[in-house]
DNA sequence: TAAATACTAGAACGGTCGATCTAATATTTC
DNA sequence: GAAATATTAGATCGACCGTTCTAGTATTTA
């Protein structure tokens, strides 16, 4: 019972890497199969069919980051620094689930409906916590623009195109980088 | 002679469709073929293959970007205007080709190694430009961060994010977007 | 220990892929 | 008007796709 869990596990862990290498189309079982050694009817043993092995895989990492974003933006303290918070959580999370996170923005044109619902609903979430914090901010004069939902856009651009670039094997340390763009972003909407 | 030019062209026009709503690998040559109501060898009479077709596109449209944007930004005046005034027209060329600088991003890691080199070649020449300005606009004191490439980047990230979730059928019009977008940005890197 | 269940491999199925081949019809060139 | 060339359609190729089927071997359960 622990054993079977255990090479599920492998398995999403091979094919996470190899949908963010090659995309969800780029990616044939025979190839998650070949990869880890084992073979196609392993991979539908544990897994409906590929679909449900990216559900598991959004599951298994992207799923529960809106609930994580929550819990710092309904939090304590400062608006502002409760805020910066939420921003340098956001930035960390994405950064250890760097590959997932580039897979859920690669290809969510190319799923299923039901794929596409649930790609859909996490980032109408994760957009919410933002539009919903700028409208505190506000309140306390503390966001220049006018246009909240512009503002999240931009905010969750500079966060996601993040993931792009950053290389892990790179000179400058994630927190130096994450400092950059927590300044930039700041400066960006705030009102002083 | 002038016909020829014209039904490539057509074909040109569906390819960007399709390539960037199913993206390169989820499109295929008879889908091409099919949505133009020609058969596949029409295809294959235009271009050698479909990865011909591809950098077709990219010289089709995203290849002049670099050249036009280093017009504006060699250009006269001051500075900080000359770099609004890049920031413009960038949001601008980009909005007009919003489908192909779409599959640009998409599909970068799905080519052949020949497609790779000249994507990160045009991608590379484009942050170029603006770690040349910031460059500039900081020998000015314009400029707050330290890292100009980090800053490139994230200027770079709003604006191609901004792709991504702009909508021509929307409520609010091109123009007050920018605006937005630009003030963003502006604000992010200024030094004042 | 016997029955039920979990796991695994490999062949096979129907379908689509990029690409090619054959052959026919326009169009241009001389 | 004849030869050369450009353009087109449709059949076909081998490779690979997601998925299923068959059949075997471990492992757990009773």
């Amino acid at each position: 019972m622990a054993k079977n869990k255990y090479r599920r596990d492998e398995l999403l862990e091979i094919a996470i890497d190899l949908f963010a290498e090659k995309g969800y189309v780029g990616t044939s079982i025979r190839d998650i199969a070949k990869a880890i050694d084992r073979s196609v009817s392993n991979v539908y043993h544990y897994f409906e069919n590929k679909e449900e092995l990216w559900l598991a895989i959004l599951e298994y990492s992207v799923q529960g980051l809106p609930e994580k974003l929550r819990t710092v933006a309904h939090g304590e303290g400062e608006p502002l620094e409760r805020f910066r918070a939420l921003l340098k959580l956001h930035l960390e999370e994405s950064t250890k689930h760097q590959r997932e996170t580039k897979i859920f923005f690669i290809d969510e044109e190319r799923l299923s409906p039901k794929g596409k619902v649930i790609n859909k609903r996490i980032q109408k979430e994760i957009l919410d916590i933002y539009v919903e914090q700028f409208r505190l901010l506000q309140s306390h004069n503390l966001v220049r623009t006018k246009n909240l939902k512009i503002l999240a856009f931009n905010v969750l651009a500079t966060i996601n195109w993040f993931l792009r670039w950053y290389d892990p094997e790179g000179d400058m340390s994630k927190e130096e980088i994450y400092d950059e763009i927590i300044d930039f972003v700041l400066h960006g909407m705030c009102a002083k």
